[in-house]
DNA sequence: TATGAATGAGTTTTCATTCAT
DNA sequence: GATGAATGAAAACTCATTCAT
């Protein structure tokens, strides 16, 4: 039918009439974002969004194709960024410690400044998995991973790091250990994220035993 | 989640004939626990489960009053025997350096033995907080970090553990990370948890660098 | 369809910038024309057309009135210039022989030139036919009718045509075959109109028995 | 989130808890294929049939997955015993003459006993024929041109029909005049289908012209 | 114990239409 | 003439739960 007058058509893209990066929209995914990380992905209704964005449930889908268009966007986003900021301090860093330090450091500050993207990725990301449309975290996930398995390596290498950890189990510590904090961090707590980093960071250095 | 009206359904509880231990009921509840535990309560629904068990969603209410009453009583059973087995550990062991060998140690096993309660909890306490139907959980999980404070408390005070370390956020670095192994650990895979145990050990007893 | 409250819409017709024979109004009817044949009426949304077009849906309105009005012109036109032909056909035709021969032959001639609006009758009048603001199209086909139904008779009536042949049921046989060819005939392939409406002819003439 | 639900949910196949051939079902999906033929399937709501049956809208998905589910059902039945019936009397005519004769009366039967399902496959095939759910409705109007196409082939070659008959268009002829007949014919009217089928084959056999 | 039918409240999504700029 | 944001009503569908048999 009508066969391809293609331009105005294909213009679309996704979102609706508004551009990928139009004000709005993003005012709305920072909304989104709170209100998945505090109830959970499926329990935030498209409702409770529109609700707090001050809107009418229909008028979302003015800016976003659906509800899942939110999430993947939101999780791209972060997903993005996080990985370049890694690959950043990783190739930035003198030595393979500097690289840890830097790399722990720099997440806690990702969940001191942006912890429901984060709540997100580390609430939702496990049952994402399944699906194509969300294959993306996983491939950046192993992107990621693979950033702190090569300082992880290049350490045991060169001497700095005892050499007989097993760097995926080790990664996989930190990882958890480290992303985990945000179900308890309080960004606006007595507790300074510099100061949650130092602390994480003794116990990876040295451990838990007195020498 | 916790919408029920109450009521009704609390007097029925250990009635009918199906009493609380009644074989059915175990059966029902694994199912239901590894369905929970692999897509998630929320996404979880009655007729998944009952479909799994090979009945119709209306039957499953011969047995359970509620949706939410499957997950209560799963995760009772789970924190009950688990804060059993933690008390169990720490009074026995003779320094608090082996106390935390085998809470560490356990853990790892715990995992390995009912990885779906684990996951349940680890993936869905942080929501059930709210509810004062699911109040025990929290409950139960300050029980259990009090057994794991005494523990680094003790093992601080006689000089086993480094003296600067801040206990509850050391507590929770090791909480998260080893609970969160349920996530990506498989039961009948090469990895055994007991060498998954020693390696986490060897981390957090002497930490990354090497000396 | 017609759900709209009429009144301020119809009031506005004619007005604005937009004369009904303005060049863009005529090129947006062609795009829904299309397709309104290609999907269904209820099944294109106004969006489908305005994307078409390169504008954006809202804009639409400043052409028409609703998504009603639209089918309304096309329809409108397309009755209009159909009973025209049809009544100089009729007319100038010598016996009935040839005046059938002639509403065949220009029957398959318009589906060829505006296969669009014969799909959109065809496919939509039998549900237009209950809302009165529809009433036009029931209106003209009737008139159509009488127009083949004088023929019919004045063919019986001359003896051209087989005496025992049911004038209404004739021409309903006739005029679903012959506008039913808008389903599968293409425009641009290789069975030309000229031919189908030969092919046609040597049925309705003989029949299909050898004699 | 990707809506499968996956595993368990294959093994309940189609139609939730309701056996295929249900009577609760039958019944349903009579009321829905007289809704769909009347008003058509897009404007038929789900809740218009919950309404005809004295159930809420919600229930008719205890009995089907999905909307598309009735229509796909009703087609299907009606493509089944269509094709079956034609072939029967194919098969069992002695002359391609007798045959013709019996499909047309037979299609005219057809139409007079179950008017919705002949109504549907008329009104809603043409936009059908796109989605792959509904390629089997295309594949079924294929075998039964078959057996039509056949029939005219050896009636040409038999010297029963002319020999001058393009055979393809000659069925489609047949076909779009007798089914769309649906449109108009009223089955508790004063026109009886047998007479209708006589006056049609009336015209296939000897045409209009007097001879 | 289980079935099968139904409820009812809620969910995501659709879409014609309006209107200030 | 067009944009972009929004409305509001209705659509299809979901699902925990109830209950007579």
């Amino acid at each position: 039918m009508a066969t391809t007058k293609g331009g105005a058509a294909t213009a679309r893209k996704k979102g609706a009439g508004a551009g990928a990066g139009s004000a709005r929209r993003t005012q709305l995914l920072a909304i989104a974002a709170e209100m998945f990380a505090s109830r959970g992905y499926t329990q935030t209704t498209v409702r409770d969004i529109a609700d707090e964005a001050g809107i009418l449930s229909g008028s979302l889908y003015h800016h976003f194709a659906s509800k899942d268009e939110m999430l993947t966007e939101i999780l791209q986003d972060f997903m993005g960024s996080l990985l370049r900021q890694f690959r950043t301090i990783a190739e930035e860093a003198g030595t393979p410690r500097a690289a840890l330090d830097g790399l722990v450091r720099s997440s806690f500050e990702i969940i001191h400044r942006t912890p429901h993207a984060v709540a997100l990725y580390q609430n939702e990301a496990n049952f994402l998995g399944s699906t194509p449309e969300f294959s993306f975290v996983t491939k950046a996930s192993r992107q990621v991973e693979k950033v702190w398995l090569d300082v992880l390596r290049a350490g045991i290498a060169s001497g700095d790091f005892r050499p007989e950890l097993e760097p995926t189990t080790t990664y996989r510590f930190i990882r958890d250990g480290v992303w985990s904090t945000v179900r308890w961090y309080d960004p606006s707590g007595r507790l300074q994220h510099g100061t949650l980093a130092d602390q994480y960071l003794a116990i990876l250095d040295g451990g838990l035993l007195a020498s």
